[in-house]
DNA sequence: TTTAGCACTCTAAGATTGCGAGTGCTAACG
DNA sequence: CGTTAGCACTCGCAATCTTAGAGTGCTAAA
């Protein structure tokens, strides 16, 4: 089970990554025994080869081109030959400028996305996971519509907003809505969203009989206000940047790949479900090709972090781009946006 | 200043461009005279298209092609020459069914503009313009936030809600708040938003001195809250739907161009702007190539109508796609959609 | 004004060729 | 036994050439 790879052809697949990276073509013995600065030749080079090919870590396009990496070599690669290049001052200093905290979380989340894609030259995101744990209630209103519909605003964290249209059996008063409002804020607010879905329920049941009419339908109100936003809001926590600038590289040239690559981009289920797969993970993690599972993601890979304040994740940010690219250049981006940003969070808590 | 073109002239424009739409091949002259139904010659026709050359409404990309149209040409056939192609009873049904106008404005151009894309399989938009001068404020809402910050939440037109986060001077209690709200809410609740941004101005100045402090601030806050709106939901009220299925076309398919379109797609800001220009027309309006004077546009055609409710125009809709597209079919279908938006506005209202 | 004829032009698609890069194999070497 | 040099072989790429076909513009006749 385990594959023996003696410390040469290590050393020679790193090299190979590492040269294919930097030029995109195949790379053949004669260069790769130049490069390595091993004092060997180039048919020992071969031999190696050989040997790497049958390990599946490399293969040929064609009998007499030079080897490229296969998605095994690349995994092999960034798991235990790669060199990290660690970040300027200057970059670390450029990013930290970029972070206000003073917007919105979705604001914040597209300032980050457009720098990961700006410094990677490939596209950002960042997600905000759905269950969302830190969300605490913060105010909830309501206002009457036409047709016994409801309008309900919820304020929650702070700063974020979210609202929602729920429809009930009769017309209700400002008033009414304004006392129910009241009388529901006054029990929830505080809490945390997640504690909210229950409590309610429990309040219902527990207090069913001793209680006035009023705050019995307020109840019933905010059920049907608190059952929504978990599908709704799905798809408002998840940025995506730079996109085109996909469009730039030779492997994304075939159209029909692209197209399913961007179509995947509006979607975002899909990719919100593969992000979600990182929640565990601690630090960089990387996927390669279609590791993820994910036919579109042919000749890509993403390289994710996750964020967190306290020890509590609160997200997912990476990048997305080629398969053939600059590893230990993206790594340590994301490695180090992921803590400022984490840190971030932390201070303006 | 009038070019003459001859009735056989154009009735061969008309069917070169029928065909060149269909097959997207330069047409010769002799498939021109056997599908012309004219009872001429090769040669003849050869001598017509030499004075379309001529007239800029035709061209060969190289000596022994066909000739297709120009953007000149395209103009000419759309303006005068189209034979339009009514929808089917069917086609109308289905979009009669797809029109929901229970959800928000954003969810029903959402569902319109998916349409537009599904039935011309190029991208469809919905717009709605910034100025929205139907749009009445419902009610308006503060709450404090830390560091001397205030949440406006803003009620409008039923259904839609917007938040901003304005500074001030000092802390604010809730009840302060709560205050300055229902004195703005007796003040301005139902007006137009257009409105209220000028009425705000001129009670500020006019009634200056005789008004309690409170009001005072109340006004200034208002003051911010209607300054931000313009720009910053600009973003928001502009839906494109499909674009991916532009990567599809041939004469899409130089990544430059793609790329090119694909960030404007991104901006918006330039967009939105192009459609702002077809507000005053009425009807159908169609832009061929780059006569939007926008250059990533070069090679599409955008056709648009605005839908409006008593007279009044809403919002732009609409379809982008290469120039090279059906308009016979296009055409009635964005005619269509827009008049049934409008109908379904009127009715919700 | 229209038409037929004709020489001419240009492209797209094969076919052919040579070159260079790189391989795999084998035999020799330390 | 690992390493190396040598060598025949394979393959793709680019350049060159060829050919077929489509279409044109021009001219002269109807």
């Amino acid at each position: 089970m385990v594959e023996e790879i003696g410390d040469r052809a290590q050393h020679l697949l790193k090299v190979l990554v590492e040269s294919y990276i930097r030029n995109g073509q195949p790379v053949g013995s004669r260069l790769l025994a130049r490069d390595s600065g091993l004092d060997v030749s180039a048919a020992t080079v071969r031999n190696a080869m050989a040997d790497l090919e049958e390990l599946g870590m490399v293969s040929s396009p064609h009998t007499s081109a030079g080897r490229i990496p296969t998605n095994k070599g690349y995994r092999m690669f960034v798991d235990s030959l790669l060199t990290i290049k660690p970040l300027t001052d200057r970059e670390i200093i450029t990013l930290n400028g970029q972070l206000g905290v003073d917007g919105s979380n979705q604001e914040l989340a597209t300032s980050v996305s457009d720098y990961l894609s700006g410094m990677t030259e490939m596209a950002g995101m960042v997600m905000i996971p759905r269950t969302a744990k830190r969300s605490s209630l913060r105010h909830i209103e309501f206002m009457p519509l036409s047709d016994h519909r409801i309008l309900a605003i919820l304020v929650i964290n702070e700063k974020d907003v979210q609202n929602t249209v729920i429809k009930v059996d009769r017309q209700y008063t400002a008033a009414e809505l304004q006392q129910a409002a009241n009388f529901l804020n006054s029990e929830l607010a505080g809490h945390e969203l997640f504690d909210v879905r229950h409590r309610i329920l429990k309040e219902l049941r527990e207090t069913k009989d001793g209680m006035e009419q009023m705050m019995h339908q307020a109840i019933s109100m905010a059920e049907q206000v608190f059952e929504q936003p978990a599908s709704k809001s799905n798809t408002d926590d998840f940025v995506l940047s730079g996109q085109t600038r996909l469009m730039g590289f030779e492997e994304l040239s075939n159209m029909e790949k692209l197209r399913g690559l961007f179509e995947a981009f509006n979607e975002k289920q899909e990719i919100l479900q593969l992000l979600d797969k990182c929640l565990d993970g601690d630090g960089v993690q990387i996927f390669i090709g279609d590791e993820s599972g994910y036919g579109v993601l042919d000749e890509c890979s993403m390289v994710t972090s996750c964020y967190q304040v306290d020890g509590e994740v609160l997200g997912i940010l990476g990048v997305i781009g080629p398969t053939r690219m600059a590893y230990e250049r993206v790594i340590p981006i994301v490695d180090v946006t992921a803590k400022m940003v984490s840190a971030a969070l932390a201070q303006a808590k």
